[in-house]
DNA sequence: TGTACATCAGTGAACGCGCGTTCACTGATGTAC
DNA sequence: TGTACATCAGTGAACGCGCGTTCACTGATGTAC
């Protein structure tokens, strides 16, 4: 960091400039094509500015880490790896993110933010008094399937080997559940429960939800359509369980 | 292998026998006490056979695989640490397991005898009709907490990384799930729907029953009789939603 | 608009480490006679 | 019961590899004047 600083391999830092760098071994560097990120303007845009471009490459490295999420889960996968899909050096990787586990948070938060996003849409897409169930059972399946990636990291942590992810995913998954806790209060007999009754409700439809999205992560395309059914009717027998509930 | 091979460095392989091998470096090695496992006859017994023997350095292997998924998911442990903890060389791992996925296997099949034993345990505890859900809620988290590495490991694997613990886990789910269909059967009104009505109400049943496992595994020990009470209130919603389903 | 300096994303070499796997071996246990 | 040989669980050295992290650096971008 300082300048003045001693140098005691100064000299030999510069032997090997000409060697092939690791990074590079195929051919892969940034704007080389292959499975490197793309980071240059697209048609002869104005050029970035250096805080686009640091974006950029951040933006690069979330999306690596969550594409080496496919096949193996967050405490398998490398500092290095993804650096090299991501197109820098592994060096550089700290200009972004202080460790893996930062980045591993970052994404727990991005994962979180879409999903609320979805409520909003599924809430949106309720047609008629009644269609709630229906609604919300088709927002969520098309939601895992437009951001596959971020289910499929939030299923592997939400038990995976990494306790602040761990805490961080329940954590999420808790204050939705209480909203949709809040939520159930509009309804005509479930909204006269009290609160703690409400409460295990919300869970038990929200337990529901992330199991549906789970197995989507794993079925074959054609299944989708028995998984929607599925969810569809045991979101149903929930709340016929729940209405005769109030009524005990 | 053959005894007439080449043998370019035998006699370099005596020269350090007395230097301190990696496995014991901390003074653990077999009966040494600290963290490795003990293999010796416990009070002057009689000689264990090879056979003896070797069964328990495999189940030493197991356990300390086991005792790794505390902290870390299968995919994240490696050969050398499990080894070592189990108080034998890398290379002798291979004497009992082909690879760390074989081990895996293994544990999901151990894992999943010892819930069958539990499920016929539900059975014998139920005590008057009308009482399986205490019996089945009360017998599932006495299981959990008396079998808790397993139920992590199969928590965690259950969405892991490696794709065939995966599918083996799922697979026992699901035979278990559907099981479940069969003896719902026996049952006043639910008994009188139809099969896939059935699986619909038993897989809603046991992704609760997983919920629980993952809950309790994470949970603070004064959590449990809060977790216990919801889980009991949850199936109740259930069956009730599945009696009406039956009426609609 | 031009120039001098500051900033800082990304580089490349180097390090020590633990990994999975191979190999030839040892020596206690087991077996055949 | 004693002896010779076979079996095989476990050993220790060695290998090449990818890892996370450090360091001094480069050179394009940004800013002050």
């Amino acid at each position: 960091m300082s300048p003045s600083g001693a140098n005691p391999g100064g000299e030999r830092a510069l032997r090997l400039v000409a060697s092939p760098p690791e990074h590079r071994a195929a051919g892969d560097g940034p704007s080389a094509g292959g499975t490197g990120r793309e980071l240059e303007p697209i048609a002869g845009d104005a050029p970035l500015t250096r805080q686009e471009r640091k974006q950029r490459t951040r933006a690069a490295l979330l999306e690596a880490a969550l594409s080496q999420l496919e096949s193996r889960s967050f405490g398998a996968i490398s500092l290095r790896e993804v650096s090299r899909e991501a197109g820098i050096t592994p060096t550089a990787f700290y200009r972004h993110f202080e460790s893996m586990e930062e980045l591993g948070l970052v994404l727990v938060d991005e994962s979180f933010t879409s999903l609320r996003g979805m409520i909003r849409a599924a809430r949106a897409e309720v047609q008629a008094p009644g269609d709630d169930i229906r609604a919300s059972a088709a927002t969520l399946i098309r939601h895992v399937g437009t951001h596959t990636s971020h289910y499929r990291f939030i299923s592997r942590e939400r038990s995976g080997g990494i306790a602040s992810l761990r805490s961080a995913i329940a954590q999420e998954i808790e204050s939705f559940s209480n909203e949709l806790a809040g939520d159930l209060r509009k309804y005509p007999v479930i909204g006269e429960l009290d609160r703690p009754a409400l409460e295990m409700v919300a869970s038990l439809i929200v337990t529901v939800m992330v199991a549906t999205a789970e197995r989507l992560l794993d079925a074959p395309p054609d299944a989708e359509a028995q998984i929607h059914r599925r969810t569809e009717d045991q979101m149903r027998v929930i709340v016929l369980g729940a209405i005769q509930w109030h009524h005990a």
